[in-house]
DNA sequence: TGGTTGACGACAT
DNA sequence: CATGTCGCCAACC
């Protein structure tokens, strides 16, 4: 792969839970700041068969709503994931506090 | 080899 | 509250 980085982020996303959320610029600060929220997109973007539809940026919105309209949130409302009006994400309510973070009750 | 763009974010204006 | 700019790392031209 073209970098370790890339892995890293890669198991990260995996371990979202289902139902849940997690933002890029989490995701970035999870990794140690390594990689930018761009970054990360570019890692995601080039991976294969990865709960890519968790992430979302950091106002709870969808961001890939160019390669793949209206995919992510029929994926996440799937998950039980509800969107407001304004198509955006409660993050208060569903995002991924981290692998550690579920040590914690719902 | 160098410059620009991007599944983004935070701060300044 | 909306828009603009810079920062960040990797890929593309």
């Amino acid at each position: 792969m073209a970098s370790p980085v890339f892995a890293e982020v890669w198991k990260l996303v995996r371990t979202i839970p289902r139902g849940r959320v997690a933002t890029y610029g989490q995701l970035s600060q999870m990794i140690g700041r390594r990689l930018t929220p761009v970054g990360i997109g570019w890692a995601i973007r080039a991976s294969e068969g990865l709960p890519w539809h968790r992430v979302i940026n950091a106002r709870g919105g969808i961001s890939t709503d160019n390669d793949h309209p209206g995919l992510q949130r029929a994926l996440l409302e799937a998950e039980g994931v509800r969107f407001d009006r304004d198509g955006l994400v409660d993050l208060e309510t569903y995002r991924w506090k981290g692998p550690r973070g579920a040590t914690r009750g719902a």
